[in-house]
DNA sequence: ATACTTTTTTAAGTAAGCTTAAATATTAAT
DNA sequence: ATTAATATTTAAGCTTACTTAAAAAAGTAT
């Protein structure tokens, strides 16, 4: 399959996760940086090899066999991801920057090489879940987003969902790391922003960023 | 460029070598399996582009930017096979199989992480020289090819020059890897086959063979 | 409920990288 | 040197993955 199928059923695994399985053509281009008739044209395409379900104006539904090549892809990324950030002095960008392109071009074999390298890691540098093998995720995600923490309660940083550059530059200069711990100091609910202690640092972060931001309950 | 260009003219690059600068598209197109009219029409369109020189009939002949982007796919190339082979229990075989695809994915970036990691080598595992980040070679190559050895002398095995699965397994079996010594005990001109004998074993080459053996003498 | 906006779809067209078939030039063999 | 074989080129056509423009449907707002 080529890379533009790849990454249109990468594409709409990711946005379903988001978006609660409403996956619309648009939603598809915008991500891709294609036009809404490229994404329809696609759609159709792929319906007939039956990795997706399609019906005019219906939000797009991945079938088993979508799902498990858009897992396999993902499972590619994460898989670079975890190995360039391992190896080599990459910051989270760039290593998200350099698997978008390697997951591509990966066999299969050369997948198991590198996770066995790595001792089957169940995450990768940014917090997300790497799918096995068969394409499954074993591990349960029990985060929540920084937008729905409590206040006065501390968490632990789980995930990291982005792949911009700022954000994560943003991140490395304030100690927002995979496993480092924070304290939820104030909420603003109607401003939509939440206020953190991390290393002594008071930092008050909009939604943007409490979004995408994944903490766990400390046990 | 896309991987089709990039892999014109690394192709272009690598039959100069064996067929001595005298690259036709019907060598190409053999390589590359594609067909002769592909070929040539790809050779007018790089010819355009500034990266080769293209008349009628004539051997195709890299630009000086064509022959940058040739050693930069190389470069490439064996940087990964560098760092599969050290990392991974894979043959040379396949290690070659995955270069092949990564090196068109793979930024100026990351290949100076990879060359750096591994201490920025001269060679990679078949013995081939691997550019510097400017495209030169600067390493001097002083091997010959077996069948033009010398009966009686011992050599070092410098360059398995080859991409063939049944080459590298044979290698395999016999001992026959970079840096190992072999005494040459019989050149049979006339049927252009070479005897030697590596680890007490004696065995007969034919030409295919010999020809994509490379060594040095000792020094 | 109607008008307005947004999204999706259809239709037509383009560029890249191929193909096959036929014409032309080159190379090899007698 | 002529013929035969081989390689190259031209021409026409195909598929993939896009594009823009216009039509149709869906969603939103008053």
């Amino acid at each position: 399959m080529s890379v533009a199928i790849e990454n249109f059923v990468k594409a709409i695994y990711n946005n379903d996760i988001q978006d609660h399985h409403n996956t619309k053509p648009g939603n598809i281009a915008k991500k891709l940086g294609i036009s809404n008739a490229a994404a329809t044209d696609m759609a159709k395409k792929l319906a007939s090899k039956n990795l997706l379900q399609y019906e005019k104006y219906q939000a797009l539904q991945l079938t088993e066999e979508g799902t498990k090549m858009a897992l396999n892809v993902v499972r590619k990324h994460r898989l670079w991801e975890s190995l360039l950030f391992k190896m080599f002095d990459m910051s989270l960008h760039e290593i998200h920057r350099e698997a978008e392109l390697l997951e591509h071009e990966t066999s299969d074999f050369l997948a198991n090489k590198i996770s066995e390298y790595l001792g089957n890691p169940k995450f990768d540098p940014h917090g997300d879940p790497i799918p096995n093998a068969l394409g499954e995720i074993t591990t349960e995600d029990t985060s929540i987003a920084l937008s729905n923490t409590d206040e006065g309660k501390t968490y632990i940083i789980s995930r990291l969902m982005s792949d911009d550059k700022d954000f994560f530059d943003f991140c490395a200069q304030n100690g927002l790391k995979f496993g480092n711990s924070i304290m939820v100091t104030k909420q603003f609910h109607k401003n939509k922003m939440t206020q953190i202690t991390i290393n002594n640092n008071t930092i008050l972060l909009n939604e943007d960023f409490t979004n995408i931001i994944y903490v766990n309950d400390i046990i």
